[in-house]
DNA sequence: TTGAAAGCGATACCAG
DNA sequence: CTGGTATCGCTTTCAA
């Protein structure tokens, strides 16, 4: 705690009798300093308890940080609540961490989605990734790009300048919408996750979607569109079982004859949400409706239930993001990614009934 | 992505016609500077596309970096399974995104709990929150002192030079203790956190107590002995489910004559694992067992059931972990703070039979 | 209220 | 392989 006066550098240079920059290169490891002198470095650092290099001072010269920001939607209450985001900053982390490279948490709050400019102006960035939050109109972005930070957008909009990783959304949820079909389904409805983080619920209406924020909801619909047509969406709040659940008895608690044979959530979470809306009103899932999600997650406490998914491959996502963010501290410019994802039938989806 | 220059602050005092230094000014909000001078700065700024003054190099001068480490123990995917982790880090953010401070994740791995000190190395850090994670003998620990990173320890050891943030783990525990006592139990078991995170599960013997790295997880303990002297007590492999229902199914599938007529599981995770292994070995909850948790998470799947827990105040905590933080990024030292808890009875515990 | 100059602590570059 | 020196971009201190 007290503010005695750490060593530095060039009090430990002075120690060993070497120059400065002698001392430096013997902290890099660098193979152009003599083992001896570096030794002599290292037990003069030890004497001094000098802990290594200031990484600020390091930074301001080598012009890298060894942070990389992530962008995220919500409070971490919320954001985190969701598996496929923990799995998704863990593969991050599992690729950017032996690097000497950590993830900065910038959450958005109860009114926000996403960090303000404020939050971001006075941290330092090598990168940014945007984990779980749109981006399309984003003052932060805006200010990243200025800075030139590069970016990373998981999911999210295909920007220039703005690295793309993703999967394949529509593809998936077409395979799964032809999966139904097959089965017999012919009316199928829709539970969205949020087009936009505003509280809004109900009916996805055109003009909603014209204001989506997000890329994957837009596809995931489409692809279920690429098979049914139009068919009722219903949005919910938030990616979460109670939402789910909401948005699955609006779409359930009709006369029969109204009532869709299949309900595609395009969650884990808001189809474990549905099946419980299913349960409450007495519907067998899937005899009298088929239920299915998107994510592939474990749900264990679903068990004996298995949930009819699309799975993605959501760790190996975030390696990816991990890859592509160490190019771009690096100064490349990687590629953009496009993961691909399966149907997992399990025991949610059946025969459409009559 | 192309590496064309930059503007910096001088490039924009230049072309304001003023100096650096009244720039800096101007960009800190200073009232020293003329509203005049301020708005001629900020229009230069907005021409040259200018960002704002670099977090590092300012850092490197104020001696501050607005990024603060998370000591996380185990690799994101697990830690985060625990809404306590979640809640906590809620908290933190919560109270430190407002004044433009960012939590780092620092995660281990597999094999490691907690970071290591290349991980660290790299990266600058005004302090550091042992969040879940022991710090016992802990290299990091060192290499943060020696730095001069000041240390907060949630639920941790209590350690000169660092600050400490808990709970009455103890006293709780003894509260719910002395509920089920005056139910009529006289057989209590427990099911503990892992002592350690080295994949040991299994009974809890004195020589693998004397190694615990969790001051939590002993102190729980103790709470339960406090009451009904010493009890067995069956420690899993992680704080989760699976391990929670292992280690009750130790506990309870023995004959009835030997089996504890109560369960006191360190977490609710772990509470909820017991509860399924009752369940699935045909025992009623709380007729022929009673199980208890601790923490007082929303476990909404586990419905109708209520756990009976010890509640504790997360989110709250981490907001005083967020303020001892801001605290000591300005140069202040915090007190320690202990918050209370509470019993919070459920439907899982009723009298004990016979 | 503004300006000039001195670093913050390290690395990069160029000589030797 | 080692040393000197400029510099990274800004804030701070001290004068004017």
């Amino acid at each position: 705690m007290t503010d005695r006066n750490r060593p530095t550098l060039a009090t430990v240079a002075a120690r060993a009798e070497v120059a400065p920059s002698t001392a430096s290169l013997a902290f890099s490891g660098s193979s152009r300093v003599a083992p001896a002198t570096r030794e002599r470095v290292l037990a003069a650092a030890a004497e001094l308890g000098y802990a290594g290099p200031d990484p600020v001072a390091r930074s301001l010269r080598s012009r890298r940080s060894g942070v990389v920001g992530a962008m995220i939607g919500e409070r971490l209450a919320y954001a985190f609540t969701d598996p496929v985001a923990v799995q998704l900053l863990d593969g991050v982390t599992e690729v950017l961490s032996p690097l000497g490279v950590g993830l900065l948490l910038l959450p958005g709050d109860a009114d926000r989605q996403g960090p303000t400019v404020d939050q971001l102006a006075h941290v330092p960035l090598d990168a940014a990734v945007y984990a779980t939050c749109g981006l399309e109109d984003d003052p932060a972005l805006a200010h990243l790009q200025r800075r030139g930070v590069p970016v990373v957008a998981v999911d999210g909009p295909r920007l220039d300048d703005v690295v793309f990783i993703g999967i394949h959304d529509r593809r998936g949820t077409a395979d799964l919408a032809r999966h139904l079909a097959g089965l017999g389904h012919r009316r199928v409805a829709v539970v969205a996750m949020p087009l936009r983080l505003d509280g809004t619920r109900g009916p996805v209406t055109a003009a909603r979607r014209a204001r989506a924020h997000y890329r994957d909801v837009r596809e995931r619909l489409l692809g279920v569109e690429e098979v049914f047509g139009p068919v009722p969406a219903v949005e919910g709040a938030s990616n979460s079982v109670g939402e789910g659940e909401r948005a699955g008895r609006a779409l359930l608690d009709v006369p029969a004859a109204d009532r869709p044979t299949a309900v595609v959530a395009q969650s884990d979470l808001m189809a474990a949400g549905v099946l419980r809306a299913a349960q409450e009103l007495g519907l067998r899932v899937p005899e009298d409706v088929s239920v299915a999600g998107f994510d592939g997650v474990e749900l264990p406490w679903l068990a004996p239930v298995r949930l009819t998914t699309v799975a993605q491959p959501t760790t190996e996502k975030g390696r990816v993001v991990g890859r592509a963010v160490a190019e771009l501290v690096e100064g490349r410019r990687p590629e953009d990614v496009v993961l691909d994802v399966h149907v997992s039938v399990g025991t949610t989806t059946g025969p459409a009934p009559g």
